[in-house]
DNA sequence: TTCCCGGACT
DNA sequence: AGTCCAGGAA
């Protein structure tokens, strides 16, 4: 079975660094991960520089916008009536952590995590992405690229978020930042390597496995 | 399972 | 016209 260390190594060798999430800041990121949902980057770049034209991903200037104006600004990404609501939770939830962007007065990761998912528009892999790149946790994020890549390395359990993310762990010695770049890397992969069976077969990665069982 | 939704690509 | 895309809720 294919190790996650010898995964990340390869992934990493071939690929370098990912640099993700990009983003400026980490309001854009909390913003940018729900207007990604089940839409493409391109369109969610869309909503999301309209967006930050307008107020600067600021807490006072999106609270404060209406519904109707907020919707009108991140139209292109789709699903806007249910975003625009997520984006004010999401936005009032963390103004009463004050910004705060660490685990506070003991809580776990995981009481964390139970509370992110309390807010509406904010699902397993959303929680994660948040756990990691908001308050540079060490996590596992599943999502459908990931998925897709362990199944073809031969995982089992891949097809929902949730049963993948019960019988995997990271490395104990993963950092924040290798969880991060690992993430982004499988995605990146993803995009370019896991279209089709004869892209993959293909990819280093391919190659990469027939030598290491040679 | 079905609905939420726009844009790019086929 | 049909499909896909960094999902989530009911």
């Amino acid at each position: 079975m294919i190790e996650l260390n010898w995964l990340y190594q390869t992934l990493s060798k071939h690929m370098g660094p990912s640099g993700w999430w990009p983003a400026d800041s980490k309001q854009e990121i909390i913003i940018g991960a729900i207007l990604v949902q089940n839409t493409t980057w391109k369109n969610a770049d869309l909503s999301l520089q309209a967006l930050k034209n307008k107020t600067n991903f600021k807490p006072e200037k999106i609270l404060h916008l209406t519904d109707q104006e907020l919707i009108e600004t991140i139209k292109p990404s789709g699903f806007y009536r249910n975003k625009s609501r997520t984006i004010k939770l999401i936005y009032q939830w963390f103004n009463n952590r004050d910004w705060n962007f660490l685990l506070q007065n003991g809580e776990t990761k995981s009481q964390l995590r139970k509370e992110l998912l309390n807010i509406t528009g904010i699902g397993n892999e959303t929680a994660d992405v948040y756990l990691v790149y908001i308050f540079d946790q060490v996590e596992f994020i599943p999502d459908s690229y990931t998925r897709r890549l362990f199944k073809k390395l031969g995982f089992s359990h891949t097809n929902r978020y949730e049963d993948l993310k019960c019988h995997i762990t990271l490395p104990q010695e993963f950092t924040y930042h290798e969880a991060q770049d690992f993430h982004g890397l499988i995605d990146e992969f993803g995009k370019i390597y896991l279209k089709n069976d004869v892209i993959f077969n293909n990819s280093f990665l391919a190659k990469e496995i027939q030598l290491s069982k040679s």
